[in-house]
DNA sequence: CTGTTAGCGCCTTCAC
DNA sequence: GTGAAGGCGCTAACAG
């Protein structure tokens, strides 16, 4: 079934019924009348290799995510496709999270389908697949960071102001021994780094830090306080960089029937959403998935309807949630 | 760039290029040489909108799944996802969870993309939709269920043998009060009937079902577990649709300080690697979603191989873990 | 092993 | 508001 067949069942030009479909208010209402009743006559489908081909737009966006399973960016990939499918354009995954190989590998094919723009959460890990994405000529967003540098927009907050406000809230509490688990990532160790660094202005001198090997699992987690606690640390608060590992440290603690947060405070990091019954002493950074997912895809959408409008850059912001009662 | 410029380049013609790049078996040592260097020099990347138009092969595989957030197929679309791109296919994710209409919008803006197969997880919701598909006329899979009517092919296991599985388990421990808080979900329900038929079969007159409205939320399990103790109800046990559920009851039931599984034992449903550190004395009847991933990816890659071989029907099973002490 | 020819299904441009 | 011609970038089929 192709446009031609449409069109001879409608009695009009390829054309009518390409406009008919694409740009139904620049066609008479007749012909669109005629036009829409061919098409559920034959049950036709529009080719749109075909037509991405000719018009040089696939209606197409690229999401570029490290891995899709017990994701971070899961919230706002879902309200991104749902922004993006609301305005016509489908999405396509790409998991990025293993080798910088295979990376490169997925960007060459992804760019093959001709995306009309290109949305990264995690990081891209070679300087090579940065420039070919800047070479491709189309709007790229930078989702959950705002960093040095940007490729062309970003939609994000900072990692380092999140590191700081943990560090400052905690001491503000009265803590004083503090530890760190993080997971060996370049954004958690932007937290991380800055948790210890502010700790350090504020006059702790030293605040052990479990690196874990990403990605981040309730397993290593464990294993972050087993270490810690191996090596005879006995820190009154745990900051994780992730609620993943905040799991897995809670899940240690009752096992070694330490009382949260009395005896072991814990500080999480992630999406609003998920989170929130891990624990009811759990304290967390949070930051709103759905809404980077959505803010994320207007300003993609924007560029692509105005190609001349300025890049977007968006601090979303975060949220210190204090769920302790000490 | 395109191949003409890549030819021009490397001193052959267009369709040497094309082969040395898709089928570098068929064409000269020498040439292949030229021809990749001259991609190198040139930075140029395939359009696979005018490969599939021509080839009449997009290399494209559709993954239908109700939502990518907290969802149950999570690891086996990971999987599945990174099955396909190890074989040359990139896939391309519809998210279904939400109108029937919308729905059969989505499919056909994913059929106009002229994708090589089709994997379902959720269940589609109109028999229009499922009408297009096989009107469609490429391979499909149907997984995580093996429900009569098949549209193609299926791997999955029975939701209803699920379901007396769990019955019979914990009959066998000795519970005679049971409660069922089921989503109110195709797939659920087949699950959450078929425990109580099988403790109808054993002798048990009531059990009480809560059913909670789709998707599954920890906040809805709180629900369920408090409309359930209003009720008057007072379980030794309760039957969960999924893991998500659980942890909404095992929330509810901490907060009560009912002790689990003494005061309150629990049984889950979900995939293998995410319910593992929910509750050290979680019951669950686990699957492995990324064993389901790999076989449904093969199944695939059989089919598109070798058009007329027979369509693939795996049982993948169930593991029913108990975690209870009592 | 390599090249030529033709066309995939649609949209752009330009004319009416 | 509608149509005719041409081409998007690539590959199938056939020839050499």
């Amino acid at each position: 079934m192709t446009l031609i067949d449409v069109a001879k069942v409608a009695g009009v030009s390829p054309i009518t019924v390409s406009r008919a479909l694409n740009r139904p208010d620049v066609v008479s209402e007749s012909a669109r009348k005629k036009v829409l009743e061919a098409v559920r006559v034959t049950g036709y489908v529009p080719n749109m290799l075909a037509g991405g081909l000719a018009s040089n737009k696939s209606r197409l966006i690229a999401i570029f995510v490290p891995t899709i399973a017990h994701s971070i960016f899961a919230e706002t990939v879902q309200s991104l496709m749902d922004h993006l499918t609301a305005a016509g354009y489908q999405s396509m995954i790409g998991l990025t999270g293993y080798s910088a190989e295979q990376e490169e590998r997925l960007l060459g094919a992804v760019l093959g389908r001709r995306p009309d723009g290109i949305v990264l959460t995690g990081t891209l890990h070679t300087e090579q697949s940065r420039l070919r994405l800047q070479a491709a000529g189309i709007p790229v967003v930078e989702a959950w960071d705002l960093g040095a540098a940007p490729i062309d927009m970003q939609v994000g907050f900072s990692h380092e102001q999140v590191g700081q406000a943990i560090a400052k809230h905690l001491y503000g509490k009265g803590y004083r021994r503090f530890a760190i688990v993080s997971v060996d990532d370049s954004r958690a160790l932007k937290r991380s780094r800055s948790v210890a660094t502010q700790l350090q202005a504020l006059g702790i001198e030293t605040v052990p830090m479990m690196l874990l090997a990403a990605p981040a699992t309730v397993q290593s987690g464990r294993e972050g306080l087993c270490r810690l606690l191996t090596d005879g640390h006995r820190p009154q608060v745990v900051v994780c960089s992730s609620d993943t590992v905040a799991q897995g440290i809670l899940a240690e603690a009752a096992s070694r029937g330490l009382e949260i947060p009395g005896q072991l405070a814990v500080m999480g990091f992630g999406d609003l959403s998920s989170a929130a019954h891990l624990h009811p002493a759990l304290s967390t950074v949070n930051v709103d998935g759905g809404r980077m997912g959505e803010l994320t895809a207007n300003a993609l959408l924007q560029r692509l309807r105005d190609d001349e409008c300025k890049p977007v850059r968006v601090d979303t912001g975060f949220t210190l949630v204090d769920r302790q009662t000490t």
